[in-house]
DNA sequence: TAAGATTATGGGTAGTTGTGGGTAATTTCC
DNA sequence: GGAAATTACCCACAACTACCCATAATCTTA
């Protein structure tokens, strides 16, 4: 069952074939509205690993990005760093996108990789990463906590 | 798959041949609309790399330059700087355009060239050159960086 | 529980893309 | 005006990618 579109909940492990290809966990699939016309961007997180957007929410980003003067140092650098990584990649008949080798590489990518709905968008990570992102996590400051909750009530 | 008419985004590592041509990545032809008549336009980067604009977008920047006074001085250099080193360039049957001497003398282009999607317009990089300024982007004020990530980024 | 449908993974193939070089037309310069 | 240099256009090949089909595992439904 579908919750709401575009969105993507939940954790799914899969693997990576010898052309870089993974599959994109059904539920997701079905969760995407037509207007993303089976296309997903990929791009570098924040994290080590690599951020999947539906179509339809990357454009938003690059609405944003246009909006930003080449003049600006700091903007143009946004820019290209945001910009250079990110591609399109339209799921196949069973379901999967591929991987550029730049991405693979930065998220550390091997045989396994693990899928977590984010939302607004899904992230592959190495598992192994993301044990050692999550015991990193476990020192994060409670007043972050705490600040955080003035936002956003769970 | 292409995303919207003239945008480009993504990374692409091609050469320079010794005629001074280098390769459009086909993704970015793909993405031109008609009206751009297969042509690019090219020119000095703020960076040290050149800048290649889809025709329709130049005449937009030459739209913005005329409404600038030439009474100020920084006007002039400006419209100047930009204008001197522009240049239209079709490209060719294999999907390529030829670079002028005095661009590829500009980005100290050599055998390598990379080709950087920005959204708007695309930049034509050294590698070498490239490596170096990504280097510098650190020291780039971090706050300021992150502010522009919180409003673009979603 | 059994049959059918769906899902995850592997591999093959035809068309596309990137790169090199060749030739004819055009321009430049003496 | 004619030779030399430059430019624009064309062809060919190798590498790659997108698309297709096949199979095994899993889930759904009667």
């Amino acid at each position: 069952m579908t919750l709401t579109n575009n969105t993507f909940i939940g954790e799914y492990a899969y693997s990576l074939d010898s052309k870089g290809r993974v599959n994109i966990p059904a539920k997701f699939r079905q969760a995407l509205s037509e207007d993303n016309e089976n296309t997903f961007v990929i791009a570098r997180g924040m994290d080590p690993c690599i951020w999947v957007y539906p179509l339809s929410q990357w454009k938003e980003i690059e609405t944003n990005l246009r909006s930003l003067s080449s003049l600006s140092k700091i903007h143009r650098t946004f820019v290209r760093n945001t910009a250079r990584y990110a591609s399109p990649s339209t799921y196949d008949k069973q379901g999967r996108i591929t991987l550029t080798p730049s991405l693979i590489e930065y998220a550390g990518l091997e045989k396994d990789a693990l899928i977590i709905g984010m939302v607004n968008k899904m992230e592959i990570w190495n598992p192994v990463q993301m044990d050692k992102t999550d015991k990193e996590t476990i020192k994060i400051d409670p007043a972050a906590y705490d600040e955080l909750a003035e936002k956003i009530i769970v």
